[in-house]
This record gives structure tokens, C-alpha cells and sequence, in this order.
DNA sequence: ACGCGCTCCGTAAACGTTTACGATACTATG
DNA sequence: CATAGTATCGTAAACGTTTACGGAGCGCGT
């Protein structure tokens, strides 16, 4: 916007004060907002930052003060996992960017090479101090990494819950809340043999899930039975290997939940190769609202729920455990399961003849 | 693997070095591979920062060195683009950090927020100096950021061509090639009219799409009609919103080329609720191989290709413009369009009666 | 005995920034 | 006029690392 444009890359902040000639200190404040500056010379340096094009070299500031303005979030590039999940973390991404971009932080997301291991990974980047604080996702059963991050006292949040995070900060969909709601509906529908599908990984999730499934039916006074929890990824081949499974059995379900939606697709699928149709032969509830499980005939019963604040509040959560924050987010939960909301479809709508 | 467990978190290397009662420099030659250190010491040395827990500060050795081990890929997180991007992304992520791994190279995601320009956002990381190099990603038809990277003598390469980048390193799909091969086909089963779908946004593959799509029609001698090219997003609901616009011509296409695997699901769907049978009534091609595309009834035919295979070119080709390792990678092309393998299905399969 | 080369190591200067501290000029107050 | 207070700025030290440079010790040939 002045009279020249963008002659070159500066060198650093010395370049920009000798071009002032201002001393160099003035110019680290006036740029930084610090009080003890003249509002005039502050707008000279503002100006010519800008035209020359200066930013601050990030080395150098995180080498002095010992802080980055950067968040990581960790994700494992290629596990079974990731497989599918569609746009799952940059939704979640999108949500945690829009409250730490009013704090000038920045969030870089590690993927760990699937050929190393998920604990040095991260021992690894927060050696290297190039984050400020972490979020790690995945979360499995037992989970060493909460514990490295806890001794390192490198402030952290997980998406998702761990038995070796129940002191620490997470959120987490409230994934025994859906299975609850699930059996609810079909036990209402007059389902009493009712299947379950779980990851064949040893992410917590999938154990989380079979706990509420395992507490519903306790509530409802049906017995639990292992044979109905089905292990199997989560993928529409996953889905078409549950139903395969569930038919084989001599006592079929009459229901089955499903932890991902779009293997139900691999489920209809599978199904209607026995001449058994879905919302009407068996009943069907899948985990997610997906658009593309939209499409599914006849319509499938899900839940849908925004990951978009779900990132909202997993930042606030963050943020509210680190020390230079936590003034401006002092009320945050520190751990946060996520509600989702039913959506009903046709795929359970049906009320199960008390033949049998 | 000593006999004591990890005690604290190390300071610095000068605690190490005091530790071992060793000058600072020395430890740091010896850790950093340098060969004049005895090879006893260097034992030493290796075994105490090993059992300390110490790694060196990056930012300290950023800020010395210029350098900071670290390639960055820019991503958008939620543009309209990419309704399933985590895969394409993680994917192609496993190919690059294959490659970056053997050069102890990190590799960092950085995804730009919806509400902030992605050419200001680069601007913003490079000049915090905090990658070595750039890789970008769903380029459009002109694309600043080329320019940008540039002039910033920053060593980039970038995922997806642009008309900006005619003279820098890239790889790309072979967009062209695909459209080509689609239509030579739909041509020999007996078609002539051949519609085909492109993005709705400016990113450029779309662009290179659909000039493959009209030098195949031009080589067939069919005549080239706009009112055939359906802009939609790539998503089963652009699927459905092709169908229905081509239902809405008076001279209804008989074959149909999507740039996106899964819009086959709604094109299908809204077909059918005309009693339109796709691979008897019209042909479909969908663009990428994906698994729940199998799932279709009629088979999609669709194109394969190893998106891990593609990232490992990526990434030579971007070691192959970094002065540090063009002696490594000193043949590699500068740019790249990856080839694509016919998955023949049935939704194409019929021969067209010459009825019409 | 002398010089030369080699191996190994210590010293200190950078890299670019922030910030504690002190200096200066000016204003207000007695 | 003297003093205190305030606004603004310059100086220099730190942050943790790498690396150019030189020095010490040693073996070896003359």
C-alpha cells in the first residue's frame, strides 16, 4: 500500500531498525505491542514491517522466550483407523483453528509414520520443543503417552478418552451414551437378541461402546452375550464380514448397532445376499451421520453431531490447562463427552413380531 | 537399557556436557555424526543423551544452522473440494514421509484455516522460517502461492499442476489421460454423447479434466457441446445434482464421466428414480478406485493407482530441487503426471444400440 | 633434536529475537 | 531552582545450538 512494492526477503530485525534507524529493541516492541513505546514511532514500524515484508523469524523468538505459538495435533497417518474417517479431523481441525487463531496460535498436525512407533513419535517432537502444547487422538485402552506428556509437563488434551488419562483432559463423542440410546430404541421396538459391532483395534473407543451396549441390555435384563460382539474394521468390508459372522450364527440377531455407519453399506449388502432385508428382517443403526449413509435404502437410524464444535470445545479445554490461558478459559470442563442427537431412520422403524 | 530409568527431562547440552564431564562442542560433534571425536567418547556421549533423555533444542538449532529438518504440506481443511480429503491426504502423506524418513526429515501438516486466505497464510509460515521446504496442494488454475514460494527462494513442489507453476516441480494425476481413456471407451461401446462432471471450484484439476475430456471428443470427431460439462461438488449430492441436470436436457447424454468416484452413488440413485438403469440404460465411469465404490451395483468402472506410490515421487521430486540433497536425487523428474490403470466394471459395459 | 602431520578436543563466536535495566528528556510539583 | 515522576528509547545479556579455529599430545621420519 505505499509507494513501493515488496523489494526483498528481509534479513532479520536488525535490517528493519538500521532502515528506521531506530535501535533494534524499540522495534521488538513496537511490533510486539509492548506499553513502552510512542504510538507514532509504533505505526513507522508497523508500516515498514509490512512493506518490507517482515515476520519475525520463529527460532529465534521461540529460542528466547521458550515458546512457539504452536499447538500439534498428532495423528497415526495409517492405521486401520484412518481407513475411513472421511474428513473427520480436519473438521475437528476446523474447529480447534477458530479458537486459536484469536490467540495467534498456530496448530500443525504430526502424522506418525505408520512404521514408527506412536510413543517415540511423540517423545520425539516434544523433545525437539517445536509445540507449545499437544493434542494426541487415537487414544488407545492403555495409552503411554499420557504419561509421557504428563512428566515432560508439556500441556496436552486428547480427543478421546484413555484408562491412562483419567486424571487428565480429554473430550470424547459419548460413544456408551449412543450405544445406551440404541438399545433403548430397540428394545422399544421388541428386539431382545441384539448385536454389536466393535473396531478390531485396541482403540478405546470400541471398548467404551461395548461397555454402554454391555450396561443397557443389563438395564433392560437381557443377558449379555459375548458371541454378539462382533470385532471387525471398520470399513464396508468390515461391515459385510459382520453380517456374515452374525448370519452364520444358529441364534441370528434380530438387531445389530453399528460403530461405523458406512459399513452398513457392506451390511445391506451382505444381507440381502440371504434374501434378508434391512428394515424389515433385521434392524440397523449405524454410529455417525454420514452424507453418503444418506443415500443407504431404506434410510439408516444414526446420530448426528457437530465435530466442528466438538473442536471448539477441545481447544477451550486445551487452553484452559496452560498457564499463559487459562486465565481467559479458567471455567473450562476439564473432560468433555460429547452428546450426539438421534436421527431416526427406516432402517429400525419396524417392530419386531413376537414370533419367535 | 542402563541401570537407571529416564531421571528429568535434560536442560540442555550443557548440562550434558558437564555431566561428561566433556566440553560442550565435543558432545555436540559427537552427536551429530561429525568425524573428528573418538570413537569411545562418541560412545559415551550417545549412551548418556540416550539414557538422559536429552534431544537437542530445535529452535537453538534452527536458528544456528538456518535449517530445521522440517517439510511442511499445506493443506486447505475445509474447502468444498474435498469432501474425504483425510484419506487422499494421509495416504499420500505415508508415500512422502517414506522418503523424508531416510533423511531424518519430519514432515508437518499444515492446514489452513476456511476464513484465512491460503496464499497469506503461506506468506505467514515460510517467513517464520519454519520448514525447510514446501509442498502445496489442490492448486488452482492460477495460483500465486507459486510465484510466492519463488520468489521466496524457498524449495517447494506441489501436489497438482497449475498454469502458475508451468516451470516448477510438480506431480499430478493424470487427469487428462483418465478423460482420455474414459472416452475412447464410451466411444467403442457406441456413444456419442458423453457427458462429463468437473468441480465447481477453480482448482485446476478440473480444468485438465475436462481438456482431456474435449481432445478425446475432437480425436473422435464428435463435436464439443458445454451444456455436457456439469459443474457440481464432488460429493454424493453432486452425483445426484448431475443426473438430475442431465435428465433435464432434451437430448439426454448416454454416458456419463465423473471426476469423482463416490458421486456414482447419488447418480445412481437419481437415475433410478427415473427408471434409468445405470449400465443398461447409461454408462457411468467414475474417476479413483475406492473401496466403498465396490460396493455399487452395477460395478463402477473406475481407474486405480497407488496414492503411497505418488507421494514417494512427490517427495523425490522435492529432494531432487533442495540444494542439500540434489546430489541424492539428482535425476529425478521436475514434474509428473501419474498414471492411472482401468478398473473395467459394469456400469459401462453395454454396447450401445444404434437406435437413436 | 627437530619438524611435520594426524587425532582429538576446548574456546568462543555467531544465529535472531526478547526483555531487564538504565539513560535521557521532558513535565509537573514543591 | 530542585526534585520527582513519566514517557520513550538504547544497551546488552540471555536463550541452546553448531562450527571455525586453534592448541595439545603423539608418532614418525629425517
Amino acid at each position: 500500500m505505499a509507494h513501493g512494492g515488496t523489494p526483498r526477503p528481509m534479513k532479520g530485525i536488525r535490517q528493519l531498525a538500521e532502515h528506521l534507524d531506530i535501535s533494534i529493541g524499540t522495534v521488538s516492541r513496537a511490533l510486539n505491542g509492548k506499553p513502552d513505546v510512542n504510538e507514532e514511532t509504533r505505526k513507522r514500524v508497523l508500516a515498514a514491517a509490512e512493506q518490507l515484508g517482515y515476520v519475525a523469524n520463529q527460532s529465534g523468538r521461540s529460542l528466547r522466550q521458550g515458546t512457539t505459538n504452536v499447538i500439534g495435533l498428532m495423528i497415526q497417518s495409517s492405521r486401520e483407523t484412518v481407513e475411513n474417517s472421511d474428513n473427520f479431523f480436519l473438521t475437528v481441525t476446523g474447529g480447534l483453528q477458530s479458537v486459536f487463531s484469536r490467540h495467534n496460535l498456530d496448530l500443525i498436525m504430526l502424522p506418525c509414520p505408520n512404521d514408527e512407533d506412536p510413543y517415540e513419535y511423540l517423545k520425539r517432537m516434544v523433545a525437539r520443543r517445536v509445540v507449545d502444547a499437544m493434542i494426541i487422538s487415537e487414544t488407545q485402552r492403555v495409552d503411554k503417552r499420557f504419561d509421557l506428556l504428563a512428566k515432560a509437563k508439556i500441556p496436552f488434551a486428547a480427543l478421546g478418552r484413555s484408562l491412562s488419562g483419567t486424571q487428565h483432559p480429554w473430550a470424547d463423542l459419548d460413544f456408551d451414551g449412543v450405544a445406551n440410546c440404541a438399545v433403548d430404541r430397540l428394545v422399544a421396538h421388541g428386539h431382545r437378541r441384539i448385536a454389536i459391532s466393535v473396531p478390531a483395534s485396541d482403540i478405546n473407543l470400541g471398548f467404551v461402546f461395548a461397555e454402554g451396549y454391555r450396561r443397557a441390555l443389563e438395564r433392560h435384563g437381557i443377558a449379555y452375550d459375548p458371541a454378539l460382539v462382533i470385532r471387525a474394521k471398520s470399513s464396508e468390508q468390515g461391515g459385510y464380514q459382520v453380517a456374515d459372522e452374525l448370519l452364520r450364527l444358529e441364534d441370528s440377531p434380530t438387531a445389530v448397532i453399528l460403530i461405523y455407519e458406512l459399513m452398513a453399506i457392506g451390511l445391506y449388502r451382505r444381507v440381502m445376499e440371504s434374501d434378508i432385508i434391512p428394515g424389515r428382517d433385521i434392524a440397523v443403526v449405524g454410529f455417525r451421520e454420514a452424507p453418503r449413509a444418506k443415500f443407504l435404502q431404506p434410510a439408516l437410524t444414526c446420530f448426528r453431531t457437530s465435530l466442528h464444535d466438538l473442536g471448539v470445545e477441545l481447544a477451550e479445554i486445551l487452553l484452559s490447562n496452560m498457564p499463559a490461558y487459562n486465565h481467559i478459559y479458567p471455567t473450562a470442563k476439564r473432560q468433555t463427552t460429547w452428546p450426539l442427537e438421534l436421527v431416526p431412520g427406516e432402517s429400525d422403524a419396524f417392530h419386531l413380531t413376537t414370533s419367535k
